[in-house]
DNA sequence: GTAGGTGAGGTTTTT
DNA sequence: CCTCACCTAC
């Protein structure tokens, strides 16, 4: 794209013809640098008489500089010799050399390459051998899985062993006890200790399990390569066969890598590295900050070569982006200042704006007048440093319908794909409702908003009935058989067609499912003249493209397991999903000539014309630093001294500075301010010279529009339902329309504590649960503690009885009536009953000697509050005298605060409903903590039950107003209705 | 000044 | 759920 010169420039060829022997090459970003090392492999190879293209290995981190390199070194030296020149990643290098050992070839063929996500569903379908105390949570046995593959990672990437890691440990306790015996004994230094000799436990029980599985994680394989290497007849027989090494992208490399690298070279120490210490973006995956250092170090007699003009940029972009950089205080080489010969050009322009949606409003209009002018889409590049930050500049762009693609989105939002995979979960699970109602709203049957809502409080009212827990489809199958049902034609349809896609399902692959299912909802067979979908004939070509990646997706995951079945593989895609797993769309699938949109991280490499970065606030960019839950010992670290600067703003910065020097031509930087919002710090770096920024910057503040924007707008509630080929039921979700005709709006509103919580949290979440009365599966926390309430009535009732009992009759009540359902697996299920036992025999231990003071127990209510009515049952009613009792909430799981209780709306409404419907003053409010057997005891004045009566009529006034629109917040991955939700229709699912 | 309440906002990702 | 900035109250 930048005008490559013909000839080398002078920096250049300095580089390229240098001697052989340890080389650095600082090469500044848009300096020709794979440009250099190509040319410096051939020119080796050239000079050299004895040096043979077998002996030149070329070294990258991804697939796509290894395809480049290779191409590049193709074009230079010719087809023959650039066969033989070695280029790989670090990784397939490292396992290149593990398969040429003797007996490595069949033991690597063995051996599975496993990436995080494959390397979380290992872990967590062995949990209980990790045998985790202090990490271990109930609800989310998963969650520290994520957290300790990053440690294990970062300990490979710092070549730490299990054995390095337990001797660590050892010390420290040995420390401690000294400490200790001198009286220094730091109050939670035993807490500590716990968590070191658990991390420890649990990487070497994570180390036994990848061996057992007969699978490696990436760290893995540089750490067995350089054990490997450091065998002296296996380093000599590389050190003599490769006696050229090239290494791009050095600034990326990790402690191992280097040691790799020098264990490569140690003897002839012909190696060139490449790289610039200033866009060095990826510690937080273990690149060392110190890469440079710990190659000067290790080849002290290396010489030094800048490449500092640079052919991509205009002048100002270049002198900006330099004064940024600049401030950076740890630099390897602080005296690099990028040139060019390019024109000064366009000022770098500064968006100023007080709200976000302004920001976005004003960069789409921008975009727009850019390419009026004459710039074709895809000149035109949006950055960001999170993900979160393109939503509502994306809703800014639909609005004005330009052509955009997002680089590396996810397939998963799309309303296709989500259909697909509730259609999947539904015909191996008929009881999965939620899955079930998706597909009801599918156009074929037929059904209107009103009739899904209705079938869905049929079954929610018969749920009520009926002991067991009849679904969704259970009642369609019983009105199928009713003739004289209005619904009756459009639901047998409907169940018809689930019995043979039912059918379908039991013993065929789940890939081929799959293809038969897309060919299914792609309504295909409707258009072939009523053929019934088999998956032979539905070619890849015909799929959308999201579909077409997940049917890829499946079968790729079916090729590695046999036969398997759909549930199986549902099994997998759980935890898949679980793990954070995804299935981004392949770019070449997105419109060519369009805005691009992406991280700086997927930038880099990358130039553009035009481009944008948003969201310089602080906070945003720079992000605000975050230690991991598992940070790796300062002690272990083997590179120097940790720099003095601050070294996550330090990294901010060059991320920054990566994103400026992607541009070409123009380069707009854009920052919102508003109360709490402040500019970035790096804005300041820009404006430190005053001089400088006056002369090369220009600023526009954007004037407020009061505009707002719906970044879950992807929606078009105003769309005609018939046009919408897949569910329309998220649609439906978002329409204020009354659920069902015949509900007069007049009708009082009932509403409990738990609905009036759900709505304040997600409005749309309430509208699924409470006005179409959908349910899914039951949770476990949820089953636990409706047991536990049981178990708590049951003592009273034994304790009223008998006065005095063993512990053994209330646990028999308990085996009795625990049911295993709706657990993740046997394991978190036996830890949930003994979790469960051991607080019940707390509850016994301290309740069975107090006097017995139940008044009553799961009291139901109701009270009027203006026109709502408010329902309930009290958990337990104590009396304290005869005007004043004590109402107590028994809560499992996480025990509440002295401030969740006295902030608490249900025990206000309890309290509300003891005044109204029981007459008696409720002088105590209680959380009682099952986890804890600690009671926390609140009350509530006059003046506040004024207040949470205000509450109620507002919720209730916002419900009968019908607005329920989505609101996302940290729990939507935890959320039963995910996949009907319409703020995730079309949007990445939530990480 | 600081304690305590309130509200908003909450990464990046290759092999 | 957890953290941080900012506000109010002493």
């Amino acid at each position: 794209m930048h005008p490559i010169p013909i000839r080398l420039n002078l920096e250049q060829e300095a580089a390229v013809k240098h001697p052989a022997g340890p080389l650095l090459i600082i090469a500044g970003a848009g300096t020709g640098k794979t440009r250099v090392i190509t040319e410096r492999a051939a020119y080796l190879l050239e000079s050299e008489p004895n040096l043979k293209p077998e002996n030149v290995v070329a070294l990258t981190f991804t697939e796509r500089a290894t395809e480049e390199m290779a191409a590049r070194i193709h074009a230079r030296v010719g087809d023959r010799a650039a066969g033989k020149v070695h280029v790989h990643t670090f990784h397939s290098f490292a396992l290149k050399l593990l398969r040429e050992q003797p007996g490595g070839e069949e033991a690597v063929r063995n051996t599975e390459l496993l990436d995080n996500v494959d390397f979380w569903i290992l872990l967590r379908r062995h949990i209980e051998r990790l045998r985790l105390e202090v990490f271990w949570k109930n609800a989310a046995p998963g969650q520290f899985l994520r957290d300790l593959i990053e440690f294990m990672s970062r300990a490979h990437d710092e070549l730490v062993s299990v054995e390095d890691y337990e001797s660590y440990v050892e010390a420290l306790q040995l420390e401690g006890d000294a400490a200790a015996a001198s009286g220094l004994q730091a109050a939670d230094f035993q807490e500590q200790m716990k968590k070191e000799r658990e991390i420890a436990r649990v990487y070497r029980v994570a180390t036994e399990l990848l061996a057992e599985a007969g699978a490696r994680t990436f760290g893995d394989v540089i750490t067995a390569a350089v054990r490997l290497l450091r065998d002296e007849g296996v380093r000599r027989h590389y050190q003599e066969r490769l006696r050229a090494i090239l290494v791009d992208e050095f600034q990326d490399t990790n402690v191992a890598q280097i040691e790799l690298l020098h264990l490569l070279a140690g003897s002839h120490r012909n190696i060139t590295v490449v790289g610039d210490d200033d866009q060095a973006i990826y510690r937080f995956r273990g690149a060392s900050f110190e890469s440079f250092n710990m190659f000067a170090q290790k080849f002290p007699e290396f010489q030094k070569v800048k490449l500092t003009q640079n052919y991509r940029s205009t002048q100002r972009i270049l002198r900006m982006s330099n004064q940024l950089i600049r401030v950076n205080p740890d630099r390897f080489d602080p005296d690099k200042n990028l040139w060019t010969e390019k024109p000064a050009g366009e000022p770098v322009r500064l968006f100023e704006s007080s709200e976000p949606d302004d920001e976005a409003l004003a960069l789409a209009e921008r975009i727009d007048q850019l390419h009026h002018a004459g710039r074709p889409w895809n000149h035109l590049a949006v950055l960001f440093r999170a993900r979160r930050h393109r939503e509502l500049l994306l809703a800014a762009l639909r609005r004005r319908g330009i052509p955009f693609r997002v680089v590396g989105i996810s397939v998963l939002g799309d309303p296709q794909v989500r259909d697909l995979f509730s259609a999947a979960r539904f015909f191996s699970w008929l009881h999965d409702s939620i899955s079930c109602a998706r597909l009801l709203g599918l156009r074929r049957w037929n059904l209107t908003e009103h009739d899904c809502a209705a079938l869905s409080r049929r079954t929610s009212e018969q749920r009520k009935a009926a002991s067991g827990r009849p679904s969704l489809f259970d009642v369609m199958t019983d009105l199928a058989a009713d003739a004289a049902h209005p619904l009756n034609a459009k639901v047998k349809l409907f169940v018809e067609w689930t019995q043979a896609m039912h059918k379908q399902i039991s013993g065929r692959p789940a890939a081929a499912f799959f293809k038969a299912l897309a060919a299914e909802l792609a309504e295909r067979q409707a258009r072939m003249g009523g053929m019934p979908a088999t998956d032979s004939d539905y070619h890849a070509e015909e799929m959308a493209p999201a579909v077409r990646r997940v049917v890829e997706f499946v079968e790729a995951w079916q090729k590695k397991n046999g036969e398997a079945p759909l549930k199986h593989f549902l099994g997998y895609w759980d935890l898949f999903l679980e793990a954070g797993g995804d299935v981004p769309e392949k770019e070449e699938e997105q419109p060519q000539d369009s805005v691009r949109l992406m991280t700086v991280h997927a930038a880099k490499g990358l130039e553009f014309p035009m481009v944008f970065v948003l969201r310089l606030t602080q906070g945003s960019f720079p992000t605000r630093e975050r230690p991991p839950l598992l940070p790796f010992p300062e002690a272990l670290r083997k590179e120097g001294e940790l720099p003095l600067g601050n070294i996550h703003l330090q990294e901010e910065r060059r991320l920054c500075y990566v994103a400026m020097t992607r541009a070409q031509d123009e380069l707009y930087l854009s920052t919102v301010v508003k109360p709490r919002w402040k500019r970035s710090d790096f804005l300041a770096d820009l404006d430190s010279n005053r001089a400088l920024a006056s002369r090369e910057m220009e600023k526009i503040v954007v004037a407020p529009s009061g505009e707002q924007l719906d970044e879950d707008a992807v929606l078009d509630p105003g769309r005609n339902e018939n046009d919408i080929p897949t569910s329309r039921l998220p649609y439906w979700a978002l329409r204020n329309a009354r659920v069902l005709p015949s509900e007069p709006s007049h009708k009082t509103l009932q509403l409990s504590a738990s609905a009036m919580e759900t709505y304040s949290t997600c409005p749309a979440k309430y509208k699924f649960a409470y006005e179409y009365k959908l349910a899914g599966g039951p949770s476990p926390a949820l089953t636990v503690g409706a047991l536990m309430h049981e178990c708590i009535r049951e003592f009273f009732a034994m304790k009223k009885a008998r006065d005095t009992f063993a512990f053994g009759d209330l646990q028999q009540f308990f085996e009795g009536r625990w049911r295993s359902i709706g657990f993740e697996d046997q394991y978190q299920e036996a830890r949930y009953r003994q979790n469960a036992l051991d607080q019940l025999r707390r509850f016994y231990d301290k309740n069975l000697p107090l006097p017995a003071a139940v008044m009553a127990q799961e009291k139901g209510f109701e009270f009027s509050v203006g026109d709502v009515t408010v329902i309930g049952r009290i958990d337990q009613i104590n009396e304290l005298s005869s005007t004043d009792v004590e109402l107590i909430d028994y809560k499992t799981g996480r025990p509440r605060t002295q401030k969740d209780a006295d902030h608490n709306l249900q025990l206000s409404v309890y309290a509300l409903a003891c005044r109204e419907s029981l007459h008696r003053h409720p002088a105590q409010l209680a959380f009682y903590n099952l986890e804890s057997g600690e009671k926390v005891v609140t009350e509530r004045s006059d003046a506040q039950l004024q207040l949470e009566r205000q509450k109620i009529s507002d919720v209730a006034r916002e419900i009968r107003e019908r607005r329920f629109p989505p609101r996302k917040n940290f729990f939507c991955p935890l959320c039963e209705f995910l996949s009907i939700c319409p703020a995730f229709e079309g949007e990445s699912p939530p990480q």
